[in-house]
DNA sequence: ATCCAGGAAGTCG
DNA sequence: CGACTTCATGGA
């Protein structure tokens, strides 16, 4: 075991397969039994878990903060556990995390998430990474503003982003122009839900994703496909997305954002 | 083959 | 404001 490694030995918040499974990042790759690969920014880690958990880089700092190791999710879900709907969720998707990731990759990330499969994001984000990225040697890192505003709608429809290229084109720019990333750790979610609607792709629900998986706003309620089955259940009848939002946001309150990602994994697996 | 996906933009009323 | 339509792509 090397210096840098982290290990986590008390894996009763902590699986990693239901941690990359759950749909909050995309650039990760199962390499064997128990065995990940997973990719932020310029980085990269290793992570085994077979029993205890290994998280294997070269910068334990980051991969601290991005695993969220300081945030107690014993004491997460103990509090949503006597909430509505969420006894079966917190058992089911008892070891996730919700993980600490970059603003800038988060938010071309979920516009290319917008009605779109899980498999065809992955691929289509690191076909970009390969095309844009700074080669790391060994693999590619997400791609920069700077790298994607250089290239124009036609390349990222040739990646297969079909009617959302000219938004990854338009977005880039606006953030090479100028348009702060920072803000939104100063605003009320309110407020930089808003602020990010003003970028080419992003609605709501794209702003929810990255104002949770970015930001840490865990009182966002991300409203998809999946979450709107969710609410049928609960509720036996359908409703506009923002109606949805309230009910749930409103039910969970400062904790909607966990209680989002263990809903939306048990839906979506069981 | 047909449906559908971590929805948003554009148009119309 | 809200409802309604359109938008590429390919996995299942």
């Amino acid at each position: 075991m090397a210096d840098n490694d982290i290990i986590i030995k008390d894996t009763k918040d902590f699986d990693i397969r239901q941690i990359l499974d759950c749909g909050q990042i995309f650039r990760y790759f199962r390499t064997g039994e128990s065995r990940y690969e997973v990719f932020s920014k310029d980085k990269r880690c290793e992570v085994v878990q077979d029993g205890i958990a290994v998280i294997k880089s070269d910068d334990k700092a980051y991969w601290e903060s991005f695993f969220d190791l300081d945030n107690d999710y014993t004491a997460i879900k103990n509090a949503l556990k006597d909430k509505p709907f969420m006894k079966e969720a917190v058992e089911y998707g008892g070891g996730i995390r919700i993980l600490n990731q970059d603003p800038f990759e988060m938010l071309i990330s979920f516009i290319v998430s917008a009605n779109n499969h899980i498999p065809r994001i992955k691929g289509i984000l690191n076909r970009m990474c390969e095309g844009l990225g700074k080669d790391m040697g060994g693999y590619h890192a997400f791609p920069t503003a700077e790298a994607m505003a250089e290239k124009d709608a036609d390349y990222y429809f040739s990646l297969g982003t079909g009617y959302r290229a000219p938004y990854l084109s338009e977005t880039a720019r606006a953030v090479v122009e100028g348009f702060d990333l920072e803000k939104p750790r100063q605003m009320s979610g309110k407020e930089a839900n808003k602020y990010l609607c003003k970028l080419k792709g992003v609605g709501p629900k794209v702003a929810d994703c990255i104002l949770l998986f970015a930001y840490r706003k865990s009182d966002v309620f991300p409203v998809d496909t999946w979450i709107r089955k969710v609410y049928t259940d609960m509720t036996g009848k359908t409703a506009p997305d923002k109606v949805i939002r309230r009910y749930l946001a409103s039910t969970y309150g400062d904790l909607s954002g966990y209680a989002q990602q263990y809903l939306f994994f048990n839906k979506r697996e069981n």
